[in-house]
DNA sequence: GGATTTAAAATGCTATACAACTTTTTCATA
DNA sequence: TATGAAAAAGTTGTATAGCATTTTAAATCC
């Protein structure tokens, strides 16, 4: 008598669909960083009181999305280049970390599943199509990778990689690449050999953070360097 | 109508001042993992009201030191065994990397002010004054890392690591081979041997956990096993 | 025009209220 | 006496109103 399957179509949680809503929009670039959040506005526009927008708030300034002033409110952050480096510095050791516990036990099915896509991927794959199986993987690894409070963290730490991946959407990076990467990674796994699999992760991490910062590099407008 | 002289005293910023207090309170063991967080009870004792607390306790959740429990409430956190193990696992490896981080340009003056300390350190020395410079080399280590996200993701797991060392403070380690190892890190750092470094900070790191694991073998109480 | 004062707006917090949900207590029934 | 359903009490999540302090914008004065 626990969950009724005729209950009420949702359990409201107004805190965090405001919060996905937020994020969303931040990370997609609708709301532009640097660009302020007004709780009264944003209450408004959401049709919801101060409160869960104040939480939703406050729950993105802790992944780093959203950058608390006190008194003076709620700024989507803008990453500088630094930020963007030390992410990805970050992201490397941790999904370097993910790698090396999967391979203790690794999933089989599921990396031959994501195996195939990815070798039938190549320079004319759309850019969007990669992405998103791109992301799929990664937040794969992350549930996959038996460590609770890594999960979090490279959960965490996705969303600002996310933010700073907006700029480079449409850089002309070469699928083929990265799907090789992928496939690197995911066959070494398989036979698992867990140092080369973490070393092909490196690889695969280093040459999406070139490409990041070689589109940085390119277009500086509302990139800002600090130091 | 300026500023009445018989305004509150009070501090502002209430939110902040209610989460270190919480904080405080748990790690160290003042309110005992698995006990509830009542919102109305704590915004009583602390005499403010809901808001700040709520605020309070979701910024707590987010280092995991407490656990949400959507429409039951917040309890604290009662760390598994398994826990333990992960945040040791990360804990390493994230402050390999600051060690990493901090060996390209090492702060002499202030490492060689803490060599002193731990070298002055033998099995005779106070526990406590142990755990005190320890934490304090850890912090500094964590603030002159360069990298402002693994600086955040550092202070949010220590205060896990801190939780999960309450059960242990009687622990009969022999100081002298922690303060060595201190030592040996600092050398290395000093040296400018970065390689060598990250290895003692793993070494120290492993020695760390398996004393706080072996007391928790031989002190089951309060530790829940899971899987 | 530039500096100073005043007004408007936003945040941080308080207080109260209420619906939905949990937990506890009560009480009838086996 | 034990059991289980029903009622009561308590909490959370959200909403709303309001106030103090501070920031921001506008207005005023020199």
């Amino acid at each position: 008598m626990k969950n009724n399957p005729l209950s009420p179509a949702r359990n409201p949680d107004l805190r965090q669909i405001v919060y996905e809503k937020l994020k969303e929009a931040i990370v997609e670039g609708i709301i532009r960083p640097g660009s302020k959040l007004s709780e009264i506005e944003l209450a408004d526009k959401l049709a919801v009181s101060r409160t869960p927008v104040r939480e939703a708030i406050r729950q993105l300034a802790q992944t780093g999305l959203v950058t608390l002033t006190p008194r003076r409110g709620a700024y989507v952050t803008l990453p500088t280049k630094k930020d963007a480096e030390d992410l990805y510095e970050l992201r490397r050791d941790l999904e370097k970390m993910a790698v090396r516990n999967i391979c203790l036990n690794p999933p089989e099915h599921k990396l031959k599943h994501f195996r195939q896509i990815f070798e039938n991927m190549d320079d004319s794959t759309e850019h969007s199509e990669y992405l998103k199986e791109d992301q799929d993987f990664h937040l794969f690894l992350y549930k996959e990778c038996g460590n609770k409070y890594l999960r979090k963290m490279l959960n965490n730490i996705i969303d600002m990689i996310n933010l700073c991946r907006t700029y480079s959407v449409e850089s002309d990076v070469k699928i083929s690449s990265f799907a090789k990467g992928h496939v690197e990674v995911i066959d070494t796994l398989l036979a698992g050999d867990c140092e080369k699999a973490e070393g092909f992760m490196d690889d695969h991490i280093a040459l999406t953070k070139q490409s990041l910062l070689k589109f940085l590099e390119e277009h500086p407008e509302g990139v800002v360097y600090d130091e």
